[in-house]
DNA sequence: CAGTAG
DNA sequence: GGGCCTTACTG
DNA sequence: GCCC
């Protein structure tokens, strides 16, 4: 594809013809993350648009994420003499997913012509990294109906034919066909509404690139560069993101953490459908070996090199060394175990038998199964349970006993890991356990993890342990910007002594009840556990 | 202390 | 050129 | 690997 251009344009070369030609746009930028931002000017670009950045007599659209955003930017007086279209940005996003412009009726952005009241719902929202996107709950329209009448009035115009159409769900149930036939898409996108109130997620257009990325980012950890393996890591899930598909490295050049070798890589893939330097790895028995070896639980680059430089190249080899500890000799043992998903039904059950199991030994106890499963994923790696006890004392002690408990029941089969702090002075301690479990009547064994937490900062094992990583990431960030350290244990006030060296954790953590109050006090928009795969 | 996991 | 993630257990 |  993406034919080698001739001199033209470096840039996203401006299509006349594009889908936007002709516009002139202004763009309200507050509350849009960075990334979609770039993306969707370039498009713009890309596709006829042109790009303002100041208000004008010459703009025939404004884009908002909503009307807060847009008011930060924009007086309602300006909205007044206005006389362009103030959309939503997921107008763009929705023309751009179906490669056609969209009706813009839904995507008017409405402001209460008196000044108070916000027609959007929920004030925060679409936050300051949002990308959360579509999963906020209140959808565009209806909670701009009533709000539009009086702004941009003449842009209200030439829409009202269709004024009932944001509430009438005419246009997405009455009629499906009549509105699909002229859509190509096999889901049809139905009304943006229903469109925008989907958790955003764009097909991978760019698998190819990403399936490749996602092969360097194990090969690298394995080799115990962490620091490349995570550029991938990260350079995925921007790519994963573009709503269209890369057909030349152009097109992400300017994109965060796309450098001169990830433009490289995504240039040969995107014209040779390969990479030179994986089919180089994957043929290379070293790289092989132990990339292999570091998949043993226990196993990392240090030990795998190790045992490539004896001469071990198969699994099968390692069985004959005795240099391996107990909990790697384990990892071997039930490696394709280990490996071997839980179907989401069984993980509920061995849930609920742990919780009856930790009843039994103290009433009251709180046992939540956290990680994928949490989230709703249908199958789930590992077990990550995290338990506490509401009167925030009786915690102490009960991992020990919880496991022997657990052990006399075979549920639990072998130990990886134990430690214990609850019990010692260090308050703040969490009891951790790692182990393999099996379902009840099967030998198949199943990592599972076990930390036992103080009622205070137990809302912060569950958020930490729930996941994802990505959210994990985003409120550590916040509570940064905020002043705030936030891990597993806890929200501590970040001293600069934290800075330097650690200590900083002089002070206790800030405690809270739930998970809710946790997102609540960050500012960061609540999200029920399945919503957190981003 | 190095190595490892989460 | 240096940072990019923290903490704690095992051996 | 990327970014400052």
């Amino acid at each position: 594809m993406a034919p080698k251009r001739t001199k033209t344009n470096k840039n996203p070369s401006p299509e006349p013809n594009g889908m936007f030609s002709g516009m002139v746009v202004f763009l309200v930028e507050n509350g849009v993350q960075s990334l979609r931002l770039q993306i969707w000017k370039q498009k713009l670009i890309q596709m006829g648009a042109t790009i303002e950045t100041r208000l004008s007599k010459k703009i025939t659209h404004v884009f908002a994420m909503n009307s807060n955003a847009l008011l930060q930017q924009m007086d309602r007086e300006q909205l007044q003499r206005f006389k362009g279209r103030v959309l939503l940005f997921q107008w763009l996003e929705d023309s751009l997913r179906l490669g056609e412009k969209v009706l813009e009726d839904s995507y008017y952005v409405g402001v209460d012509s008196e000044g108070k009241g916000d027609p959007v719902k929920s004030p925060v929202k679409e936050s300051a990294d949002g990308n959360t996107s579509g999963s906020d709950e209140p959808s565009p329209q209806k909670k701009m109906r009533s709000s539009l009448e009086g702004l941009v009035d003449g842009a209200d115009k030439q829409n009202n034919a269709v004024k009932n159409s944001p509430d009438s769900p005419s246009s997405s149930d009455s009629l499906p066909f009549a509105l699909s036939s002229t859509i190509m898409s096999p889901r049809t996108p139905r009304t943006p509404s229903q469109n925008s109130s989907l958790p955003y997620c764009p097909p991978d257009l760019n698998r190819n690139i990403t399936e490749i990325f996602g092969k360097l980012i194990n090969i690298y950890r394995a080799m115990g560069d962490d620091r490349r393996s995570f550029s991938y890591y990260k350079a995925i899930t921007v790519i994963e993101k573009l709503p269209y598909k890369i057909e030349s490295a152009d097109q992400v050049k300017d994109l965060p953490g796309i450098g001169k070798s990830m433009q490289d890589h995504i240039q040969e893939i995107v014209t040779t459908g390969k990479l030179s330097k994986l089919e180089h790895f994957e043929t290379d028995e070293k790289v092989r070996a132990i990339s292999l070896f570091g998949e043993v639980w226990g196993i990392g680059p240090a030990t795998a090199l190790k045992l490539y430089e004896k001469g071990y190249r198969t699994l099968d080899d390692l069985k004959n060394d005795d240099s391996l500890t107990y909990a790697q000799k384990l990892g071997l043992k039930y490696f394709h175990d280990i490996r071997t998903r839980i179907p989401r039904n069984e993980v509920q059950e061995m849930e609920q038998l742990m919780q009856k199991a930790g009843e039994e030994i103290l009433p009251g106890v709180v046992i939540i199964c956290g990680g994928s499963y949490r989230r709703g994923k249908a199958s789930c790696g590992d077990l990550d349970v995290v338990i506490t006890h509401p009167d925030g004392k009786s915690h102490k002690g009960f991992l020990p006993r919880f496991v022997n408990h657990l052990k006399n029941m075979k549920f639990l089969r072998e130990d990886l890991v134990f430690s214990i702090h609850s019990e010692e002075g260090t308050d703040s301690g969490v009891d951790t356990y790692f182990g393999l479990c099996t379902y009840p009547g099967r030998e198949l064994r199943h990592r599972i993890d076990f930390k036992v937490y103080p009622r205070d900062i137990h809302a912060f094992g569950l958020i930490a342990w729930t996941g994802n990583d990505v959210l994990n990431r985003r409120l550590r960030l916040l509570a940064e910007s905020k002043g705030y350290r936030l891990d597993d244990t806890g929200l501590y006030l970040a001293t600069q002594a934290s800075g330097g060296k650690r200590g900083a954790k002089a002070s206790a953590s800030l405690k809270f009840d739930t998970e809710k109050e946790v997102f609540d006090f960050l500012g960061f928009p609540w999200l029920e556990p399945h919503e957190r795969n981003l």
